[in-house]
DNA sequence: CTGAAAGCGCTTACAG
DNA sequence: CTGAAAGCGCTTACAG
């Protein structure tokens, strides 16, 4: 059996609420009854129980996270690396991650899995929502805890937000393009209506207004996020004429329209001139290289985490809810 | 607040106690007082707290995993892959997921974070440990937990462990490359020591016997697992001079090793054929298309976490540890 | 400077 | 067929 604060407190000959003082620091203890305390913790290698502090204290010191990762090998890098970021700085402070992942993109399993959550007693909850609107978290969470939103905006729920930069990403992607003489630019982008797409597609029509190039539905391709749909609104596009470079505005889909343009032998840049989105080791093999957009995956992560950790500490200070958003990236490589 | 197991058995009028084993099925109750009980947690919208009952029943339906995942982009694609098949079928089990990856690789961080999953009452342990004896598990464990080991064979503990036929594949992936006439083949494989490249390497040695080529350490690239380090040993390996083919053992190293030929714009498979390891999408982009011996990644989370449930279901049943070993199949395309 | 004791929200012998 | 009560291992007012 494991040593308990009981056992310590008796081997130490001082009471539990003591031994629980200095393992806390939460009031003074005089430096030899301290000693004869760690003494004992080492003695018996203590550790204190985690189950029985959250319980007693309503601090689980860990946060749940709940992100959308498909089954598939591919989906997703960018969570995973956010995941990443998130768990690595939680570490640091002391706390722990519960991760899951909602496979199904439904709304119900969502909100299922917050439930769970709730019942670990969550210190706080990371989420990347598959909905649009996400006022249903004011029945679930009750405000017990904070809400830290990555990846997509929020509406329906006042709750920090950390994301990338997707309009001026898009917007910088785009003038490149422009400034390589191109006029004839598609867009493949995933479901609209999440926050995300919707403001690539913003930077895309911006650039596009900026130089007084005409917005041209037909050359807008709106994909579900997986391989094969990338592979065939490259495809369409292509079908549909005269394209002469387009920016994919998500990474999965990346794959899919440069495996489509290697297997019909259309030469980038020279046919046609791809930018895609997310910067991974992969894009550095294609040939040629890829020029992408570069999303600083890993720190929203370390952002997320570091504003949730903040939250917390300040629980009283009600302060106002922010937004970070962290800049993107152009990656210059041989694909534009 | 949220309602506890107290306020239903009032609405309810019964005791907590019959609430508690209507919750459990943990003895009879009749079905009228059943109804009164389902109707109260139903109006108070109850979920027991996951955290009370875990300190009360010494069970907390959650499983520790402990992966070496490093912070860069690219690795490990593998496990991350395997943690989701973890994830899924824990979750179908109501199986909760504590998730930690040892970023340092270092052993010492592996105990620190084993100790703190001790705390937290996991029911279950899932480790791919980059330790090449874990003997120092029995000190940490007591054998209050069943192990499962994943990715490799564990030397010091007993266990179940799952991994990939990691000789079988080798095997099979040479002898390719030796049918289509290559005599000189280049090997390069993570660090030798842990069971995973040692078995690659048997494969690799026993291919080349049964055709009776010659063993040429000289051949035998030994890397870290990065993207340079799989850059600089195909570099390496092209400068020793007469090398036609490469097979190269992990994923990371082979995205380095295309990097470099398509740098020194080395054409694949003509001037040297390629077999990579792990398929994912992006082997499908290079040019050509990557051929690679494929693990099943997301099926070995999905036996771990299976092997893991038995275990915990049959805890009296002392019954052997096994070795569960997924085939791996050749995913012939463009590179040999 | 430190202790005795209540209590977090459950489960589970014990008893009838 | 069901309840009263102890206890899991801690933290934290209350008290001196």
């Amino acid at each position: 059996m494991r040593a308990g604060i009981k056992q310590v407190a008796e081997l130490a000959e001082v009471s539990t609420a003591t031994v629980s003082h200095v393992i806390n620091s939460t009031r003074f203890v005089s430096t030899e009854t301290k000693e004869k305390v760690y003494r004992a913790m080492r003695e018996l290698d203590y550790r204190p129980n985690a189950i029985a502090q959250s319980l007693r204290s309503q601090k689980s010191n860990t946060i749940g996270l709940i992100v959308p990762i498909l089954p598939s090998d591919t989906s997703n890098f960018f969570f995973m690396t956010v995941a990443q970021g998130i768990q690595m700085t939680l570490k640091r402070y002391g706390y722990h991650m519960l991760l899951s992942n909602n496979v199904n993109e439904e709304l119900g399993d969502e909100q299922e899995q917050i439930k769970l959550f709730n019942t670990k007693q969550i210190d706080g909850l990371i989420i990347a929502s598959i909905a649009e609107e996400v006022g249903y978290l004011n029945d679930i969470v009750h405000n017990q805890y904070p809400v830290v939103f990555i990846d997509r905006k929020p509406v329906g729920y006042k709750g920090d937000y950390v994301l990338a930069d997707g309009y001026g990403g898009s917007l910088e992607a785009v003038r490149q393009l422009l400034e390589k003489g191109h006029r004839r630019i598609g867009f493949i982008t995933g479901t609209l209506g999440i926050s995300t797409s919707n403001e690539r597609l913003e930077g895309y029509r911006e650039a596009l207004a900026q130089q007084g190039v005409p917005y041209d539905p037909s050359l807008v391709m709106i994909a579900n996020a997986s391989f094969e749909s990338g592979y065939l609104c490259a495809q369409q596009l292509l079908a549909s004429g005269d394209v002469t470079a387009v920016f994919v505005a998500n990474n999965v889909l990346t794959m899919g329209v440069v495996a489509c343009l290697q297997e019909k032998r259309i030469r980038i840049p020279d046919d046609l001139a791809v930018i895609g989105f997310d910067d991974y080791d992969w894009t550095k093999i294609t040939s040629p290289p890829l020029t992408v957009i570069r999303q600083p995956s890993f720190e929203i992560g370390v952002t997320a985490a570091e504003v949730m950790m903040k939250r917390i500490e300040k629980r009283s200070e009600q302060q106002r809810h922010k937004e970070y958003r962290l800049p993107t990236t152009l990656i210059e490589r041989g694909s534009c």
